[in-house]
RNA sequence: GCGGGGGUGGCGGAAUGGCAUACGCGCUUGAUUUAGAAUCAAGAUUUUGAGAGUUCGAGUCUCUCUCCCCGUACCA
């Protein structure tokens, strides 16, 4: 038989589909393996080569544990609602819902080309109503919800009124936003609409004043994707940050857990410590200053309080609530010019500026440990967001608090004597305390103690811990998302679904553009809107981390009208064994889902603390790009495009680089890629504003569809292209599109070739001239099967001890290193395998089977047709992998490299059981070793067992 | 600046502290072929970014420097 991939691939699509044998049910008798892949934004463009890097992987691994037994959820869905479906339904008149259908039917169709064994069945997606009503479910489980910090878990909002009636807030300790304690009897006097605002405070979903990015110009509401340096994308208008009221998740509450329990999860370093320092924890003291002539106080927020008496200045941010209250009337004009100055930079500008700006608004605060006053300044380089938005400055102990105070002549007064640790920085914890009569003398870290304790006997402040993490904007004024299950009434108070009531579907409409008052298109639909009982519905929707938190949860049991999922499904399945996906999700998703299931957790929905327990970043696969020259300057009234090799002669012509498609170029990927005749014609089709364009490359000139060649013997242009490596896109134009690679080569082909390109983690470069190799290795392997006469060539005979060596070798290092995830490497010892056998001219069925069974959950398909070409009934998918027998690996003899002082002079072999005495007689005797110690004192001889003897001499 | 990762032939990359460059691409030569493609066979390249240390022995561990990639950005 000859070896035809598409038939074989069509074939077993068709046996697999028809006999769903990759679907899965909870089975006791086995243990479970979730195996997880970030589940795709189904975008319109399709797949390209460096999506399934990761699911070819985790679809190896998956079908690797199920050979070793395991019982293996392996699911696969989509992230639906989003940005980018509805602006193409809002660009070509289609509904989102019907965009989204499309998409996912292509994704579908392009996953199944590459053999992915997932369980279509439990395929779940975020804009169904079947599956949102459980998100919704679960805001409102949230919205219903406080965290308590006596036992460090979220409790239910009904036990804290009930605790309120009882005694107030005095004996409560939450995460909240809740200022003012109050009795039962305080309590029992707030009237609806106060005991409604307490509990927002305190619930871990709450409405809160949040900004939104509005533009003027547009009228609307543009989410963070359509703005760029403050400026919309679409049509480079001013976007303003306007405060909004709107929902917010307090993750901020789980900011400890989340930090904490980084520990107890196998992801690498790099990601934990992108977490960890999103989370931004910083141990210190917030401490009131009070304000010379006012009421009010200037809280700030210090990792160093025992700096306090070098603090001689402070500042606040120009957007400081206090700043317009405080500023003396003097002082009045400057500062709005300079508030006014900073708000009209761009968020990028301010990050750039490098000078240092600033003016006082001519106030003063009082130290409370020297009692002095400080003057108050304002300054860009406290930012709003951080802390309490303002700084009590230390120049002595602060790099920019020094340079500010330089600038502007501010005092600065050394606290700490660094002089017993030399080279230690300004932010080192180190030293001793001086000019700072409480504690001088102190070391640093023991003053930090001290003082903490004496402001907070001061009452004017407190220990404590300061993050960078935002509780979460969890509303968006756009269509294409979750409708919050939550309506209010006339004075403003909030009220959740029922479950009976959920879903709320997503009303249907035509018109998904905000409306002009910033809200989102759903506040156009006032037959929605308004509900029969007075209330309004919330109008925002949420943003796709709502769906992407939960859904591998839902995967475990889908079908579930009356639960997110079945107790029995939780429990069996537990959690995500192995996740893969890319490190773009590092923070956001992964930060999102884990504060989710430790809500769950927290709830008594999810067995398990944490959701992932290993996780594994594939990287990046990128593409060549090609460009060709522009010259900047038109040349006779025409563009000219210049050769990359005329390019690189002349030094005084300016050039554009204009990346072109890569369809346009021949020897693509290699080093001279270029365009001919037939390639300038294409690009010119493509790109009509060009058709007048001069083209000029080493053998001649093309202009206006005629080839001038520069000398007779050259009939053809080349203009040879720039070529560079980067991520593939579509603005790059050098996406490749699998379903292609698939045809010509085969699926098998294509997912060892990605796992061939190199490490799962790393990034490399699509090289289509190498997929030759593994293409070939796929033949080969079949050569052991069918030789070119298309002769049967398996036979019955039993192996010899080398091919046994060679097979249980190659089974060992595959499962070896299947386990440590690096496939690339398993790619090699199947080669190594094939070549082997075929020196050995063997296809013996006792090593063709084991071995073929090994490559299945590589090679999926030709694995399936040879393994009903050797007579087995049953799919190869649903076999065992084979035992290693160790026992034939035990090698009778080793060869030992023999080296003198460390440098590999001779080669011997030794039995196993050679004794040391005898391995050091006949090491010396050796020729080669001779040459080495004639003369010289040997002083010692090492032999480590099985591995290498070193022979060392003096001299 | 800070944090993380990395630097090995012409290229992608192998290597529990123990024979550096497995496997593949590309290249060279030969066989087959009218030629090409395909297939088969044979072969070449280097001393692991620089320097020091630990060790019998370092690509691997430690330190210093250097360059590249990713993340982050005045984090008080």
């Amino acid at each position: 038989m000859r070896f035809d991939h598409q038939s074989i691939e069509n074939k077993w699509k068709r046996n697999w589909e028809r006999d769903k044998i990759y679907k899965v049910k909870i089975d006791q008798s086995k243990p479970k393996y979730y195996v997880l892949d970030m589940f795709p934004y189904p975008s319109g463009s399709g797949l390209h080569v460096g999506h399934p890097l990761g699911y070819v992987a985790s679809d190896i691994f998956s079908r690797y544990k199920r050979l070793q037994g395991y019982n293996v959820l392996h699911p696969m869905g989509f992230d639906s609602f989003g940005r980018p479906t509805e602006n193409y339904a809002i660009e070509n008149n289609i509904h989102p819902a019907v965009v989204t259908e499309n998409n996912m039917a292509t994704y579908k169709k392009q996953l199944s080309n590459l053999g992915f064994s997932f369980d279509w069945d439990r395929q779940v997606y975020t804009s169904d109503p079947s599956y949102y009503k459980w998100t919704q479910w679960i805001v409102v489980q949230l919205y219903n919800h406080y965290y308590d910090l006596k036992s460090n878990k979220s409790k239910a909002i009904k036990d804290l009124v009930a605790i309120f009636e009882k005694e107030g807030n005095v004996n409560v300790k939450a995460f909240t936003s809740q200022e003012e304690s109050f009795d039962a009897n305080a309590w029992a006097s707030f009237n609806k609409k106060e005991k409604h605002d307490v509990l927002m405070n305190y619930r871990l979903v709450y409405k809160g004043l949040g900004y939104v990015n509005w533009c003027e110009d547009e009228g609307t509401v543009l989410s963070n994707d359509q703005v760029k340096d403050g400026r919309s994308l679409r049509t480079n208008a001013v976007v303003e940050q306007r405060p909004m009221v709107q929902w917010f998740l307090r993750i901020t509450a789980y900011a400890d857990r989340l930090l904490g329990d980084l520990e107890t999860i196998d992801w690498s370093t790099a990601l934990k410590t992108s977490q960890s320092n999103w989370i931004g924890r910083s141990e210190g003291a917030s401490i009131n200053f009070k304000i010379v002539g006012s009421e009010d106080h200037i809280e700030v927020f210090t990792t160093r309080p025992d700096t306090i008496y070098g603090a001689t200045y402070m500042v606040l941010a120009p957007e400081h609530e206090l700043v317009q209250k405080i500023c003396a009337d003097s002082h009045k004009e400057k500062v709005e010019e300079y508030v006014a100055y900073v708000k009209a930079k761009s968020e990028l500008d301010r990050m750039a500026e490098k000078e240092v700006t600033g003016v006082p608004i001519g106030a003063f605060a009082i130290n409370p440990f020297t009692e002095e006053q400080v003057p108050i300044w304002i300054g860009e380089y406290v930012l709003k967001d951080y802390g309490t938005g303002a700084i009590m400055a230390v120049p002595s102990d602060d790099e920019r608090d020094f340079n500010f105070a330089t600038k502007f002549d501010l005092p600065i007064v050394k606290v700490v004597d660094k002089s017993g640790h030399p080279g230690a920085g300004p932010h080192d914890k180190l030293g001793t305390l001086i000019n700072s009569p409480l504690i001088n003398g102190m070391e640093v870290k023991e003053a930090i103690t001290f003082i903490c304790k004496k402001v907070e006997e001061m009452k004017i402040g407190k220990a404590g811990v300061n993050y960078k993490l935002r509780d979460a904007n969890f509303s968006r004024q756009r269509y294409w998302g979750e409708p919050f299950p939550i309506a209010f009434d006339s004075d403003g108070l909030s009220y959740t679904l029922n479950k009976e009531d959920l879903p709320l579907e997503l009303p249907s409409t035509s018109d998904f553009i905000p409306s002009k008052d910033g809200r989102s298109p759903l506040s156009k639909i006032e037959s929605w809107v308004n509900l029969p009982n007075g209330h309004k519905r919330e109008t925002d929707t949420m943003p796709g981390v709502a769906g992407s938190s939960w859904y591998y949860l839902r995967y475990m049991d889908p079908w579930n009208n009356e639960a997110m999922a079945s107790d029995e499904a939780k429990d069996y399945w537990q959690d995500v064994d192995l996740y893969v996906g890319g490190s773009e999700h590092a923070v956001a998703h992964l930060l999102y889902a884990r504060f989710w299931h430790k809500f769950l957790f927290d709830i008594g929905q999810v067995p398990t603390n944490e959701p992932f327990k290993k996780l594994i970043n594939q990287g990046m696969i990128q593409g060549g790009i090609e460009f060709i020259y522009l010259m900047k300057n038109l040349k006779d009234g025409h563009h000219h495009f210049l050769c990359a090799g005329l390019v690189a002669q002349m030094n005084d012509v300016e050039v554009t680089p204009i990346p072109i498609k890569i369809g346009f170029v021949k020897e693509y990927g290699a080093k001279n890629s270029f365009l001919n005749l037939e390639g300038i014609k294409s690009f010119i089709d493509w790109r009509p504003a060009y058709k007048d364009a001069i083209f000029e490359c080493s053998k001649g000139i093309f202009h206006k569809n005629k080839f001038t060649p520069k000398s007779e013997e050259n009939s053809d242009a080349k203009l040879v292209t720039h070529s560079e490596i980067g991520k593939m896109s579509k603005s790059k134009h050098n996406v490749i599109n699998p379903d292609d690679v698939v045809e010509e080569h085969g699926a098998d082909a294509f997912r060892m070739f990605e796992m061939f390109l190199g490490p799962i983690e790393q990034s490399k470069p699509w090289d289509i001239n190498s997929i030759g190799g593994v293409s070939k290795f796929v033949r080969r392997y079949w050569a052991l099967f069918y030789d070119q006469n298309e002769k049967y060539l398996v036979t019955e005979e039993d192996p010899n001890q080398e091919e046994l060596k060679l097979l249980h070798s190659t089974l060992k290092k595959v499962k070896d290193d299947i386990e440590r995830f690096s496939f690339n490497t398993c790619v090699s010892a199947f080669m190594e395998a094939v070549n082997g056998l075929k020196k050995m001219n063997c296809s013996k069925k006792a090593i063709l089977q084991p071995l073929t069974i090994a490559l299945a959950p590589f090679a999926p398909f030709i694995t399936e047709e040879l393994w009903e070409i050797l007579g087995n009934n049953g799919s190869i998918h649903k076999s065992t992998f084979p035992t290693i027998d160790e026992s034939i690996l035990v090698e009778n003899t080793i060869a030992y490299p023999i080296s003198v002082n460390g440098k590999k002079r001779a080669l011997l072999d030794f039995p196993v059981d050679a004794s040391k005495e005898e391995m050091e007689r006949q090491a010396l005797d050796l020729e080669a070793i001779k040459k080495h110690i004639e003369g010289k004192e040997v002083k010692k001889i090492i032999i480590v067992p099985k591995r290498m003897i070193n022979i060392v001499v003096a001299g």
